[in-house]
Parts: C-alpha cells; sequence; structure tokens
DNA sequence: GAAATATGTCAACAACATTGACTTAAATGG
DNA sequence: CCATTTAAGTCAATGTTGTTGACATATTTC
C-alpha cells in the first residue's frame, strides 16, 4: 500500500555554493542521506536472506555463522566468537540448531584436541552458497547501475566506516601499494 | 585482546588477469569482500551510538524513532511506521519510552484530530544531534579518507542497494536531472 | 600434578520483533 | 444521523538474539 509518502532522505536544502563540480554535496551537519541510505541498504540487504533462512527456521545469527565457516572452513569456535563478537553462549544455540540440521560438522583439531574445527556439510554448503548468492547479486546489481570501475572506492568507504582495530584486516585491494 | 586473527576479507585468489585497469577485482561468484565489509561497517557503524544510547536505558529502536522524527518533525504515526517497516506495538514500547522520558512530544493533527503528530523537545534534538553526529563523524572520516569527491558514487551504489519501491524516493541527487 | 585453556552448558534476563484481538476517538459517506 | 472506516493505543503470548554469571569437562602446558 504504501500510502503515506514522505520523501525519504535528502530535503534538506544545500548551502552555499554547490552547483556543479568540485564538492558534490558536502553537508555542514551529520550528512542525513548517507546515514539513512546506509539504514536502508542494509536493511534489504539483509531482508531477502532473511527470507529464505526462514524457510529452514533459521534467522539471521544462523546467516553469519553460515557465512564465516563457508568463509574459513576449519576454523575454531575461539576464531568465530573472535570475528562475530558474540558470546559463546549465544554462537552455542545457533551453532547447536546446525549442528542438528546437518549443515555444519565439528571435528576435534590434529594439533590441539580441545578445539572444534568447523566445517560446512554439502548441506550447509549449498545454504551458504544461496545466501551469499541473493546478496551477491544484489551487489552485482547495484555495482553495475553504479559502474563497476567503481568498486575500489566504494570497498574502500566501508572499509574505512570500521573502527580500526578491526579495519587493519580488511584490506582494499591486496596487490595495490 | 583478539588473539586469533585470521584474515579476514578477500582471501580468494584473484581469477584471470586482474592486474592494473578496466575491472578491478571483479568476482565471478558472490563478491564476499563486499559482502563483509557491508557486515563489519554496519556493525560499527550502529555500534557507536548504542553505547550512547545504553547511557539512556535505550536501544537501537529508539535511535531509530528519534532520527526519523527528527528528520521529519510533526509526521504522523502511521507514517513513521510505513519508514521503519515494524508493527506499531513495536513501536509503542519504544515511542512511550520516549514520550515519558521528555524525549518526543506528541500532538493532536489540525486538520485530522485522530493522528499524533510527532516531534522532538529541546532534549530529544539534543540527543538526537549527538548520535547523529556520531555517525555523521564517521561518515566524514570515511569520505574524507576515500576521497570525498566519490561521495556520488557511494550515495548511488547505497540506493541501488535498497529494494526498488523505496529507492524511488531516495534519490541520489535531486538537483541532478 | 597444578594451572591454564578450549569448549560446552544451565539459568536468568533484556531488547526487539512478531501475531492476534480488542478499544477508543474521530472522520467519512450514504 | 448513523454505519463504516480510519488512526492510534493496548493487552497478551511468543520467538530470536543478545547479555551475565556460574560451573563442568577435557586437554595442554609448565
Amino acid at each position: 500500500m504504501r500510502k503515506s509518502t514522505l520523501s525519504l532522505v535528502d530535503d534538506r536544502p544545500m548551502r552555499g555554493a554547490n552547483h556543479s563540480a568540485s564538492a558534490p554535496v558536502p553537508p555542514d551537519g551529520p550528512d542525513f542521506e548517507l546515514i539513512e541510505l546506509l539504514f536502508f541498504a542494509y536493511r534489504d540487504f539483509v531482508g531477502e536472506p532473511d527470507r529464505l533462512l526462514a524457510r529452514h527456521g533459521f534467522g539471521r545469527a544462523h546467516h553469519r555463522v553460515l557465512h564465516f565457516i563457508n568463509r574459513h572452513q576449519g576454523l575454531t569456535v575461539a576464531e568465530l566468537l573472535d570475528i562475530l563478537e558474540i558470546t559463546k553462549q549465544s554462537l552455542a544455540r545457533v551453532l547447536k540448531d546446525l549442528v542438528r540440521g546437518g549443515f555444519v560438522e565439528q571435528r576435534a583439531g590434529a594439533e590441539d584436541r580441545r578445539q572444534r574445527l568447523l566445517f560446512l556439510t554439502p548441506r550447509g554448503q549449498a545454504l551458504a552458497q544461496g545466501l551469499a548468492g541473493m546478496q551477491g547479486a544484489r551487489i552485482a546489481r547495484a555495482l553495475g547501475a553504479t559502474g563497476a570501475a567503481h568498486r575500489p572506492v566504494i570497498a574502500r568507504f566501508l572499509a574505512e566506516l570500521i573502527d580500526s582495530e578491526r579495519g587493519a584486516e580488511v584490506a582494499t585491494d591486496p596487490a595495490a601499494s
């Protein structure tokens, strides 16, 4: 229905001379447009996977676990906790769901047998790929519309948004420099 | 502490010739780097305001309400629900907190007295500005590091990430065209 | 063999969302 | 004018995801 249509984002009048080139809409106050674009973009970015996850009885937390195990097969529980920045009790709940459902497998570490190394089963990989496919397609579409050549700019901006402790690990382009 | 340091993002080898110009790291599969950058960037983007909100006993939901009332003073409850895409029961809880705390004021609509028009009190404006200041500063920093001239590219990309029904309302640059 | 480490688990609780049902007040339309 | 619709508020139950705190178990390390 979407009846009441306020114009979202950018009904702020531009201050000063801001016409053609040089400084494209530099806000004096906070950049409300980008603040809101981030909010709406992220909501839709995770909203689509949410609907697929719901069909398995899973939620966003399961998505994140699937994603990072997929990306770093064989990582330990401690490493996963370090990435997600949640407590082990929070992780335990969703991890248990995923193991019981046959999406994740745990094997004792070879060197340190206290560790539980985490792997995706074929089933887990299929789901992880389905989810990544949705988000990847959305990104590809947006990138195509924006101009794929601008990808490094976008990656850099997002990396710079991250708290610096973490940012060090997220090189925009390891080949550059 | 951050002891276990996996290299997050982009440990995928580049496929094909991908050296200098033309197509900067175009992924064949899903673009894991941007997927993860969005996750980490958004987490830190909202994480900082969270800590200020916690000092008032508020959470993220209060932040969103404060933000959009600030941006659209006098909007109706229905309009706010339409923006946030949550149920009125969810909104009611946080709105009640904000009204009781003296951050938000409700006035009956002039034409339609069933409507409750929402306004920020000076106190509410102060908090909203504090929160927007944090996020704005983070964006300004990231934009500065990336090159402020690229702002339209970034805004465009984020806008394209949004589901198209909403995207129509989020013009990247209303002056253009 | 004692201490530290990796993991798991139980319990209580909080924030934020949902669905469903119902109320009140005001506007609207025959 | 009265019936219907609309805007908003409320009560209750429930689910997901996070938290703290306490404790158990197995294994490694010193």
